[in-house]
This record gives C-alpha cells, structure tokens and sequence, in this order.
RNA sequence: GCCCGGGUGGUGAAAUGGUAUACACGCAAGACUUAAAAUCUUGUGACCGAAAGGUCGUGUGGGUUCGAGUCCCACCCCGGGCACCA
C-alpha cells in the first residue's frame, strides 16, 4: 500500500475542521497556552515559503503543548492594510477591498491546506469596520492624552507624480513607478509620542524571555545615552545653541560648530547672515538627500559656512565658526553639535576637507593621522583645569563645573524618534478626527465610530499630497461634533502598523462589539506566552506593538493582571531564500509556491523539509533536492507499520526511542527542529534495520512524530488502534534509565591529538581510564622514550597524555 | 556608515572548550530488474600510501589552553534592519 498524502491530508483536514478540535474556549480549570505568529499580509503573490517556515514551527509548539495537556490558542488572521493593493488599485482601478477579500479567500485555503492546528473561528481582519473601530478608538485614546500631536516632517515627494512616496519607492532617489526626482517635502503630520515610553520600552526588556539578538537590536534602536546638554553663546546675539554631548570632557577642543539644515536657528540668524543665498541654496540641496546619504561615513562631507557669524564656546570664551552641514541630523539630540574634530571621525572628516582648526586635547594618539578616539587611553592637555586628567575624571569634573556656571546640565538623550503616524493614502484606517476652524482638533464620538473609508473613484493621491479622500467633498464636510459648526475630517489614514499593533488581544475575544476584547478574556489569555516572527520586523512592529500595549495598560483599559508587557517570548526564523542563496523575489524569477511542493510531496513533507532545512533562526536557501530526502523519510515511515506485531521491544531500539523523545521534546522548545528532525531519522534508520517492531515503541513514535507530520501521523495511528486523534493523545514522557548509554568509546589523546579509542563502562574511574589510556599498544608508539608531563582525564570522554 | 546575525565536505548542515563533518542531498559501486525508475546494501573531507597508518583541514592572521569550529584580538566576505514595504 502506497503512501497517498493527498487522500490522507483531505481526509484528516475536513475531520479536524467537523470536530472543532483546535478550537479554544476560555477555561480557568486549565492552563492556557498562548502561541502567536505574525499575522500575514495577504498579498497577490499569494502565499510563499517562508511563511510556513514560522507557522510551522509554532504549530509544532502549539500541538505539543496541546498534548502536554493545556489549552492553546494558536490563532490567524490578517494584517490586510497597505500600499500593494492600493498600487494595484491604482493601476487596475479594482477596489482594495475586493482585491483583498480575494486575496484572503486564496491565502485561507493555501493555509488549511498545511494542516496548521489554527483557531479559525477568531480569525480577524485588521480592515474589517468593526476591527478598525477599536484600532481608531486605540488612537483617539493617544490623542485625548496627549501623544498624538501634530509636526512637520519631511516627506519624499515624487516631482513629476506629484505624490508622497514610502522609503520603499524612492530607488536611487527617484521614483521607482515614474523616474521622477524625489524631493523632501515638508507637511504637517500626526505625531504619536512613543518616546514618551522610551525609558519604559527599554526596562520592560529584562523581564521578558527574547532571543538576546532581538534585545540588543532594540536596545540600539531606542539608543539611550547619557551625557551633558551645553549651550553655546552667539557673538552679538542673545541666541544660544544648544548641544547634547557624551564627551564635554572634549570642550576645549570644539572648534566649530555645526548645524543641521533644517535647524530653526539657522532662520533666526538668517538677517545676519552674510552668505544667505549660498546656504538657502545647501539647505535646499540637503532636502533631497536621505538621512543614510547624508550620514554615511565613506562619503564626501558638505558644508557651508555661516558668514558673519561666530559661536562662542563657553569653557574658553573663544570665537568659533558655525557651519551648517547635512552630516548633522535634526532628529537626535539637539539637531547642533559642538565639533571636535581631534576625536571624532565625522568631525575630523569634515575639519580636514575643510581646513577647520584641529586642536588636541587628549593626547595618545596622532591627530596628523587620524581622530583619536579611545577614551582613557590618553591624558587630558590644553585643556586649562582638566589638564593631566584621565578623560573619565574630566567628564565628571567638567560636568560639575558645567552645571555650577549655570550652562550645561546632565542629559539623557535616546536615538528614539515619535512615531510618524500619518499616510496619505487611501487603503488604511480613516484617522477619526475632525478640523473645526473654532474648536482646533476634535476627536469624532465614540458612538460615531468606525469612520467607515468611503469608496472613492481614484486611488491616487492629490496634486497637493493629501490622501484620495480629500478630494471626496462630501466626506470631508462635516459637522463639528463640539459646536455644530461646520468643520472637516482628517484626511490623513493611518500606517499599516496600527491595527498590527494590537491584533493579540483581538483575538481572545474577537467578536466583541462593546469593547475591543473583554477584561475575562485578556484576564486569561494574556500575555502572549510565546511569539515568533522575522527578525526585519524586531525595531518597528515589535517595539510599536509593545509600547502601544504598555499606554493601553497605563490608561486601565487592560486589566493589572495581564502585566505592561504584551509577549512573554520572542523568537525569531531566518528568511528562506531562493536557491543560490538570493532572496525570493517575483523580478528574480525563484519565487518557490508552497502550493506546488504541496501538490507533489504533500503538507508533511513540506512542514518536515522546512524545519529540517537547518537552524530555524538562519536563513537558508531553498533546495529542491532537499525535499526529496524529507520525502522518502515519511515514505519509509509509512511502510514501517508493516512491521509492527506483538513482539517484545528490543532493548536497543527501546534506548534510541527513549533518547529520541528526550532529544525531539528539548530540541522544540529550543527551536532546534533540524536536529529533532535527524534524530527521528535515526530512530526510523534503527526500525527499519528490524524484523519487527512492538506496537509500543510504534505508537510512542508516532506520538512524537505527530507534531511534524500531523496527517501520516494521524492515519497511521487509526491504523494502529488509535480511537480519538493523536493531536489529543498525551505527550510522552522518556524512561531516563533508558537514555543513558553503559559503554562508552574512551577516547585517548596525545598532546591533544586522538592516538586510540576503547571500549570503557561509562562510569570509568580516573585510575582506571589512566591505565587504559598507558597500556595501549598505540599509545605506546606515541609516548615511547618521551616524558609524561601530565595526565588529563574527562569523565565519561577522554583522557589526553601530554608529553 | 551604524546596529544585529552568519562563514564548517561537492550541497543543506551537526557538534555543554574534549573523537570535526551526525542527519539529509548528491555522487560512485553493488543487489533486484529483460531494461529503466523506484527500493535496498556499501562507500564518500583533502593529500600520501597496496594496506596499516600518517599529514593537513571549520573565511584570513595572531593569541589563550593539556586541548579551540567553539573563548579573546585584528581583518575579509555574505545576509537582515536603518524609522512611509509588510
């Protein structure tokens, strides 16, 4: 009898699905287990192989747990906002909606076809009106305290399109639809205050259990440091600069400073300025660039200076130019710095090219060569009282004096900007607020809420760069909720990462139409005990998603005991890329379906061939010979039931079960499929090897395979008996007597090098091991007219002879 | 440029500081077959050797250690992120 995965695979998929086994109920008999994977964004392209990479390893979590004997909400939904179905709308004219709903008809049954043990009946959709009621309600919340705000920031602006563009459609600072030069275009912008929670994002990140590499990279991201705020005087003005530094033990060397373009001061002194049209001509310049243009190291520096104009620097009282430059960025820190060009690379770049004074105040270095940077690894000179001082002690002795002459204090500064939370764009959540010329900004009722996207005719953004909506007149008009005058809406939808950044806690009560979920249900649910998504998405969903749940606790609308912090873990899989190791793009032409491996090989094979690919955090290519392999492995499983019949167990093939359970339950909760996978490999080589294998070690087999391969696992054990599904079998538990090997191979070393192994009780004794190791004949060869110098021996391992 | 990963056979890779290359792919030989496919068995890091065995070998160069793929320092290469893609 062949293996048929396509009759198997239907034929368990729509008995799951009639018997409701993976739905979950709220149960406080039972311990919940909560497992989450980033919903998708269900594109065209429809779905790739990498999203099974992660839906597959929690699903292998999950149905362990659920074995393990607890209630497990593994849920989906989607994350259907966003500019792909916007393009296509405007390039087809096809409304975003339908293209969507389309899109997730496809996404949904590619993902059913997996055998994913998802909770279907809480699916959700971030652009379905009641979902984005609570989304807009979560932003009127922010905005009544006072985190939403308005500012100006730049956008890129298409000259020729005469549109806003995303980061991602400018290409080499044109358009990537039209060619167009991009331009930085400044407008008024919702503004949400994430960094308000900075501090609170960065502490809230040693009581939870991420992978370290996620930690660092947020912790970089929010880029605390700590240092001194300095102002600096203006020659015949009553203006100061302010600047924010980790190194005023440097002050005496500033001998310039530099202002972003964009620096408000550079406006005010603007009648003072001798050069004027040489700057408004730089600052126009800089506008086009990027922040990573502009910062890059490798690239020349620009600048000009301030004519007429002199800076005086406080420690010293010295005049010092001022120069506005696009290295400087208005987003950190002050937007001015104090420019030490003797030990700082940036600064001595641009001193050097522009033939800026470079004065040493710490020496150790060769300031002819190069900035020198290494803090204590020189002595402070030129520097009147810090003079002989390690860099260290001046930091804190010129600080003291700093804040004692009453012009500079202590700073703590944060590489966090706010959050830019307004698109103009039609495809995302309508902001629900509204402009009346008396009252200012006026949040819409809650009873009001959604503010529905009304169909509009064009999907493209206005000659202006307002959102397709501002051209619906009659949308726009409208009445103002405080005065009954006539007032206007918001235009402006929100991004995309606002309805990702509470989609977890819709799901433990998705169909609520009071609350955005119910205090019981997060009561129970939350927090989510284990979430693993792609490392692209650590700095931005991830730290929105936190800092978004950490406000909604602050103001009391999740309950105390869910905790300030939305994920308990955090785990993260590499991408898989095409084969030769490029990424999988549909210009590149490797775009793999999961629809066809599924076709061929069947679900198992795919989830297998993916968890053993390799470390589930790497990225790999994709290999189709690959999936053979993983193929015939199910294959051979399958015609093992042959051999299964009444026999007693071989105590060989018991050891290697037992092992193998010990070894699959660790590797899944460490993540490590590939080696979980091999050792039930290895398991099956060994079964195969015998005439017949005992219906016990069989179904303890298939109790562990389950997770992998939950189709062939799921027949097989009909076959074998089984009266309910597997999936609610218990997971077993291994014998530790039978895990641990007798004999071992006692390997001996000289100097290092293996010389000889022997057969040895695993419990060898040190003397017992020595005199092994000396009485062999190899060994001889090797120690023979030479002196032991020492002997070291590692129990249960290895002795090594050095001579 | 900055932050975070990674670099081991022909390929994907395995390895609490202790036998480098498990498992899988590929390849080669053999069995079965009229034949092929499938399947099964054996072999498979490089070099020298008939063999026994030896030497070399985890991106490069140094270091620590009885012992380094693993720890430390410097460098090279590749991938992810850099705030309006999701």
């Amino acid at each position: 009898m062949d293996y048929n995965f396509k009759k198997i695979e239907k034929k368990w998929q729509a008995k799951w699905e009639k018997g409701k086994i993976y739905e979950v109920k709220e149960n406080s008999k039972k311990e919940k287990f909560y497992c989450l994977i980033e919903f998708p964004y269900p594109s065209g392209e429809g779905l790739h192989v990498g999203h099974p990479r992660s839906y597959t390893a929690l699903d292998i979590v999950a149905r362990k747990h659920r074995m393990q004997g607890k209630n497990v909400l593994y849920p989906i939904g989607w994350d259907a906002f966003g500019l792909p179905a916007e393009n296509y709308a405007i390039k087809t004219g096809i409304q975003p909606a339908i293209a969507t709903a389309k899109n997730i008809k496809n996404f949904t049954r590619q993902l059913k076809s997996l055998g994913l043990s998802f909770d279907w009946s809480r699916e959700i959709n971030t652009t379905d009106p009641e979902y984005y009621k609570w989304t807009q309600w979560m932003f009127l919340q922010f905005f009544k305290h006072g985190l939403a705000y308005k500012d100006k920031i730049a956008i890129n602006w298409c000259t020729k399109c005469k549109i806003g563009l995303a980061n991602e459609e400018v290409v080499n600072g044109v358009c990537e639809r039209c060619g167009g030069i991009v331009e930085k275009k400044t407008k008024e912008q919702w503004m949400i205050k994430i960094t308000k929670y900075a501090e609170r994002l960065l502490e809230g990140l040693e009581k939870v259990d991420y992978a370290p590499r996620i930690k660092d990279q947020q912790v970089n991201w929010i880029g605390k440091s700590e240092g001194t705020e300095v102002e600096f005087g203006i020659k015949n003005s009553e203006l100061k600069i302010k600047v924010f530094t980790t190194r005023p033990d440097t002050l005496f060397g500033a001998t310039y400073m530099v202002l972003a373009p964009e620096h408000e001061m550079v406006e005010k002194l603007k009648s003072k300025i001798s050069n004027w049209v040489e700057v408004e001509k730089y600052i126009a310049k800089a506008k086009r660039k990027s922040d990573l243009e502009r910062t890059e190291l490798q690239k020349e520096k620009t600048g000009v200076e301030l004519g007429g104009i002199k800076a005086i620097n406080p420690v010293n009282n010295e005049e010092i130019p001022i120069w506005v430059a696009d290295y400087v960025l208005t987003g950190y820190g002050t937007g001015a710095i104090m420019a030490v060009p003797a030990h700082d690379e940036r600064d001595f770049a641009f001193a050097k090219k522009f033939d800026l004074l470079i004065r040493e105040v710490i020496s150790g270095g060769d300031i002819s060569k190069g900035a020198f940077t290494e803090i204590d690894k020189g002595i402070m000179v030129n520097s009147e009282f810090l003079n002989g001082l390690k860099p260290s002690e001046a930091i804190e002795k010129m600080t003291a004096w700093l804040l004692e002459k009453k012009i500079g204090k202590k700073a703590v500064n944060y590489k966090l900007r706010d959050w830019v939370f307004s698109r103009q764009r039609y495809w995302g959540e309508p902001i629900p607020l509204i402009y009346c010329e008396k009252c200012g900004w006026v949040p819409v009722p809650e009873k009001d809420l959604p503010v529905e996207l009304p169909k509009v005719k064009k999907y493209e953004p206005t000659e202006t760069g307002e959102s397709p909506l501002a051209a619906m007149e009659k949308w726009v008009k409208t009445k103002c909720p405080k005065c009954n005058g006539t007032a206007r809406r918001e235009t402006d939808t929100m991004p995309n990462w606002a309805g990702s950044s509470w989609y977890f806690m819709r799901y433990t009560d998705p169909k609520n139409k009071k609350e955005f979920a119910n205090g019981k249900n997060l009561k129970y649910w939350m927090p989510v005990d284990w979430y693993n998504g792609g490392m692209e998405h650590t700095t931005l969903h991830l730290l929105y998603s936190r800092f978004w749940y950490k406000f909604l606790y602050d103001i009391g609308v999740i309950p105390k005991e869910c905790g300030d912090e939305p994920y308990k873990k955090r785990t993260s899989h590499g991408l898989i890329l095409g084969e030769g190791g490029e990424k999988m793009s549909k210009s590149r032409g490797n775009v793999v379906n999961p629809d066809d491996v599924v076709t061929r090989f069947g679900a198992d094979t795919l989830r297998i061939y993916e968890m053993f690919m390799g470390p589930f955090d790497q990225a790999i290519p994709w290999d189709e010979k690959g999936v053979v392999g993983v193929y015939r492995f199910l294959e051979r499983v399958w015609r093992l039931q042959e051999k299964v019949s009444g026999k007693n167990a071989n105590r060989e093939i018991e050891k290697i079960l037992h092992q193998t359970v010990k070894k699959v339950g660790e590797d899944i909760e460490a993540m490590k499929f590939n080696t979980a996978v091999s050792q039930m490999m290895i398991l099956m080589n060994a079964m195969s090897g015998e005439e017949k294998i005992s219906p016990d070690v069989w179904k303890l087999f298939l109790r562990i395979l389950a997770p992998f391969a939950p189709h062939l696992v799921e027949e097989l054990w009909e076959k074998a008996g089984g009266k309910k599904s597997i999936h609610l079998e218990k997971w077993p538990e291994h014998d530790s007597k039978l895990v641990v090997e007798e004999e071992i191979d006692l390997v001996i070393q000289i100097n290092g090098k293996v010389r000889d192994t022997v057969k040895a009780r695993a419990d060898i004794g040190e003397d017992d091991a020595k005199k092994f190791a000396i009485g062999s004949e190899k060994v001889k060869k090797w120690i023979e007219g030479k002196e032991i110098k020492k002997i070291i021996f590692v129990k249960g391992k290895l002795v090594n002879i050095v001579v």
